[in-house]
DNA sequence: GCCGAAGCTGAGCGCCCGCTTAGGGCGCCC
DNA sequence: GGGCGCCCTAAGCGGGCGCTCAGCTTCGGC
């Protein structure tokens, strides 16, 4: 843990399971070109230039310039969902554990700004195939924020009407972090995070 | 007002100050398949194609496919931020003008999907003075919505420490109406407007 | 009935895209 | 130390891109 990037979040080392490294330096110059010009406007060629190598090269270690942003969207999921997953497991009561899960996955968002922005809002440049694979891990997503939610109703913590519109707006809340959010803006992943949670917790009705 | 898309916000006729008629058919064609694919995985003869026309029958209209994106933006930032002010100069109290602000700009990037979507979210094809000029209504967007939070709390209406961070959450979660709306899904512009205006008056901590 | 302007098309230019192929360098194993 | 297999590059192919241009049709004014 060496950059302020590279601790966002309390995560692991990030695209540590991509080898050999030179598929990895493929693959993190192909997170930056996307996260900066979107994937269409992204050419093979830049890529390759950004990881310091020929053109042909892309082409040793992936078959097309879509299994990139696949590969990209698959383990970002993966790793969006675990973020979820770890808070919904923790101890504590339902309003301790959506604050967790909105501040961690907001810090996600907002730490790892370019590879949330390629994994959010990228997902309709994938095959049909692909699509629907992410789109199942979304659901994942969804049901585990619902899943607190629903929760801290049953067990009177929350005081909400439509379980499913505010699983939606929650969840919004947090992806859209990744359009807007500034690096060199006034605010840190983590301040953001414990902004992110208050107003959530107030959305559900959850007592001070 | 002959459907249900034409009526969306009660708003007007949209695109009907792009004349000749030529040069309207040419933008809403542009707008469906922006919206649809995305900038830049549009391609000027698709564009021409939706429209009837041939190819070279864009460039009589607009220098380059960039233009159309600019006046597609620049309208409809001036739609948006019609609505807001509009919301914000009615009579009532803040929490009034704020629910009003919130349920007509989200029934807006619901009701106007396509539109919405282009408009928020291809903001980085423009070229640089493109953007600026773009952004300077944005800015004024943010102006007219903090205003009103402002006045809440000045008025002791709203509870909220972080002005300028809580309007940036609110504009988002009404932004990003525009990414998941579907037209097909279960609740109409109206409704997720309502949940919406709701859910905010609670970020703001307005009385019931 | 003629003319110029406006609107549009068919053909196509030059460019750059995603991707392929032939072959070279280099390390590892026997 | 010779052969093999793994990475990588230089060169370039076929195609689709944004955009242009010469010329055709249509129509209002007189």
């Amino acid at each position: 843990m060496s950059t302020a990037e590279e601790t966002a979040g309390g995560e692991t080392e990030p695209w540590e399971e991509v080898t050999p490294d030179a598929a990895r330096r493929l693959l993190v110059a192909a997170v930056e070109a996307f996260a900066e010009r979107g994937y269409h406007a992204t050419t093979t060629r830049d890529i390759a230039g950004r990881a310091g190598m020929s053109p042909a090269a892309l082409y040793i270690h992936y078959k097309t310039k879509e299994e990139l942003l696949h590969r990209i969207s698959r383990i970002g999921h993966d790793r969006a969902l675990d973020i979820l997953r770890t808070a919904a497991r923790t101890e504590g009561s339902a309003t301790d554990r959506l604050a967790e899960a909105v501040s961690s996955f907001v810090r996600w968002h907002a730490g790892r700004r370019t590879t949330a922005r390629v994994v959010q809002y990228e997902l309709d440049a994938l095959g049909p195939d692909a699509r629907a694979e992410i789109l199942a891990l979304r659901r994942q997503v969804d049901g585990e924020v619902r899943g607190i939610i629903e929760e801290g109703v049953a067990g009177g913590e929350f005081d909400v009407i439509d379980v499913h519109g505010t699983t939606l707006a929650v969840l919004s809340l947090c992806i859209d972090v990744a359009r807007w959010f500034n690096v060199d803006g006034p605010r840190t992943p983590d301040e953001v995070g414990a902004l992110y949670a208050d107003l959530v917790l107030r959305m559900v009705g959850a007592a001070k």
